[in-house]
DNA sequence: TTTGGTTTGTTTGATGTTAAACTATTAGAT
DNA sequence: ATCTAATAGTTTAACATCAAACAAACCAAA
């Protein structure tokens, strides 16, 4: 995916890794979606399944957080969750105005399972990098992704 | 972003890779995104329009190719583009199946303004990066990516 | 040269996403 | 105590996206 554009050095060649980072994680993560399609779950859902078994329970300003979707997404992805009776709102006791989300039995056991199997999709897709560029690709983006 | 996943250290360190890799790449796409909608731009028309301008006159499905977007979703990028006259269509003579995208001379004005401006943005989120670890990403993104 | 499979693009229906306006609640300042 | 700000969540309207069904054109094989 070379560029054409004709700037600086350093423009082209931020240019260049931009659209690399970009393309990666975009293929990776249409190919995930299909896995998460095949159990009827989007991106944002299992993002927030993940969240709530591995973190535990909490309001849905900080899952927005979390999954980077504004606050009306948030609202909606907690009513599919709901409707699959995967997960249950409850306002919080200390401040009415949140409603703290909480994994249900049937929601537990469903994440539970299910999500080995999709590291294990993860883990395919990492496949072709050594330990310490894996390990570099993670700091990396760590560091640029701090940037705001 | 630390995982709490009970996994083998591999997958452990697999999935920090994994969250930090698409965090970082989606708040930057986030920033950029609001840079774009201030012209009222998306994301894929921009791609689109980028395309076009540095490669040159494509079909749909090259298009669809280079910016990882369904083909009916080409088809409405592409009417939004007409709309703003920034683009047109026109048979492909050798096929006739194929419609052939160009710049019209108010959209290739367009983004040949365009562009300087928003590259200089995606300099500004890499610039925390050293110019070897901005080629080192790259490099790591694009032998992961292939992958698939 | 016709048949069957493939490819390109469009349409349709369902869904995800956002920004903006809104409600209810909280917290802070005076 | 009482305004005023800010915050959490919901609703609405506009739009992007996808998969699937479809039409038109191509191509290859018999």
């Amino acid at each position: 995916m070379p560029t054409y554009y004709k700037g600086s050095q350093k423009e082209i060649d931020t240019l260049n890794t931009f659209i690399k980072m970009t393309r990666a994680t975009e293929s990776i993560n249409n190919r995930l979606a299909r896995h998460l399609a095949d159990e009827n779950l989007t991106v944002s859902q299992f993002g927030i399944l993940e969240a709530l078994l591995h973190i535990g329970p909490q309001n849905q300003k900080e899952l927005g957080r979390k999954i980077l979707k504004s606050g009306g997404n948030i609202t909606l992805v907690i009513d599919n969750l709901e409707k699959r009776n995967f997960a249950t709102r409850k306002t919080d006791p200390r401040d009415r105005r949140a409603v703290i989300i909480e994994l249900t039995k049937k929601g537990k056991k469903f994440i539970e399972e299910f999500f080995p199997k999709h590291v294990e999709k993860i883990v395919d897709e990492y496949s072709v990098l050594t330990p310490e560029e894996l390990k570099e690709l993670g700091r990396l983006c760590k560091k640029v992704g701090i940037e705001g």
